[in-house]
DNA sequence: TGGACATATCTGTCAAGGCGTATATCATCG
DNA sequence: CGATGATATACGCCTTGACAGATATGTCCA
C-alpha cells in the first residue's frame, strides 16, 4: 500500500496554490533556489508578507527551506504524494505560459545581473539553478 | 496569441479545488453526468450546501449545468485554458487513488442499482456516462 | 557581548468562505 | 391557476485568510 497517499490533504495543496502571490513565488522558484530577500525585491512586497506566504507553501510541503548563515533559501520540493507531485508539475508548466509570470522571471534575471546595484541585494546570495520538477 | 490564457484566473481554479466537498463532487462527476439530488443523497449533505459548492465549481468554469425538466445535471467541463484543463485532468486521476473517493463512487453505484428504494431518488434520472477528460 | 541584518511570528482589522435556515425560482402536474 | 418537487439564492453567524505594523528569533561581525 502506498503510504505516501495517506496523510496528505489534496485540498490543502490547492489552498496553498489558490493565491496569486504564492503562485508568483513558486514560479520564481521553478528550477531555482532563491533567498527570501530576492522575493521581497522582485515582487515589491513587504518581507513579512512574503514570509507568511512561504510558510503557507511549507505547510503544504511543496517548498523546502535551507538556512545558509543569515539567509534562508527556498526551493520547490516534491510533495509526498505522487498525484500532488504531478499536479504541481503541471501547475509550474502552466505558470510559464502566463505573461505576468514571465515578467517576474525577467525582473529576477535582470536583478541577478546587477545585484550590487540594488541595495537590498548587494550582499545576498544569488539564486542558484536546481533540478526542476519538469524536464 | 492564445486568447484562452487571458481572463482565466488560475488562483480561482485552485480556490475551487481547495475544498474536500467540492473534490468529492468532481470525483462523482468523473466520466458521469449527475443530477443534484444524487449528490445530496450520496454525500449526505444538505441540498443548499451542495448547491453552493456546485456554484463555486461553475464560477471556475470546471463544471457545466444542463436543465432537464425539474432536474439539473452537472458534468465536468473543460476549462477555457489548456493548462487549467491539464491540471484538472491530473486532479481527477489523483482523486481516483483516494480511498474516500472510491467509497463515494461505490455508494453511487449501489444507489444507481436500486434508486426506487431510496425515497429521494425514486423518480430522479440516473447518472449517465459521458466522455471523461481522461482517457 | 552587543549591534546589525535576514527572516519568522504575533496582533488586530477586514474581507471572504463555510454552514444552517429560510425563501425564491422554475418546471411539472392536476 | 395552485400545489408540489428540484434547485438556487439570501441572510446571519462563525471561522479562516490576507494584510500592515510591531516584535521576536537567529546569525554574523566588531
Amino acid at each position: 500500500m502506498d503510504r505516501s497517499l495517506k496523510g496528505y490533504d489534496l485540498a490543502l495543496l490547492f489552498a496553498a496554490l489558490s493565491d496569486r502571490t504564492r503562485l508568483r513565488l513558486l514560479n520564481l522558484m521553478d528550477g531555482r533556489e532563491v533567498c527570501v530577500c530576492y522575493f521581497v525585491e522582485i515582487l515589491g512586497q513587504s518581507q513579512p508578507k512574503i514570509s507568511r506566504h512561504l510558510a503557507y507553501l511549507r505547510r503544504a510541503r511543496i517548498v523546502a527551506a535551507r538556512r545558509d548563515g543569515k539567509w534562508i533559501h527556498y526551493k520547490i520540493a516534491v510533495p509526498p504524494n505522487s498525484g500532488a507531485a504531478r499536479i504541481l508539475r503541471e501547475t509550474l508548466l502552466t505558470l510559464r505560459q502566463d505573461r505576468g509570470m514571465q515578467a517576474d522571471l525577467a525582473r529576477l534575471n535582470r536583478a541577478c545581473c546587477v545585484p550590487q546595484r540594488i541595495y537590498q541585494l548587494e550582499s545576498a546570495p544569488l539564486p542558484a539553478r536546481v533540478d526542476a520538477l519538469n524536464n
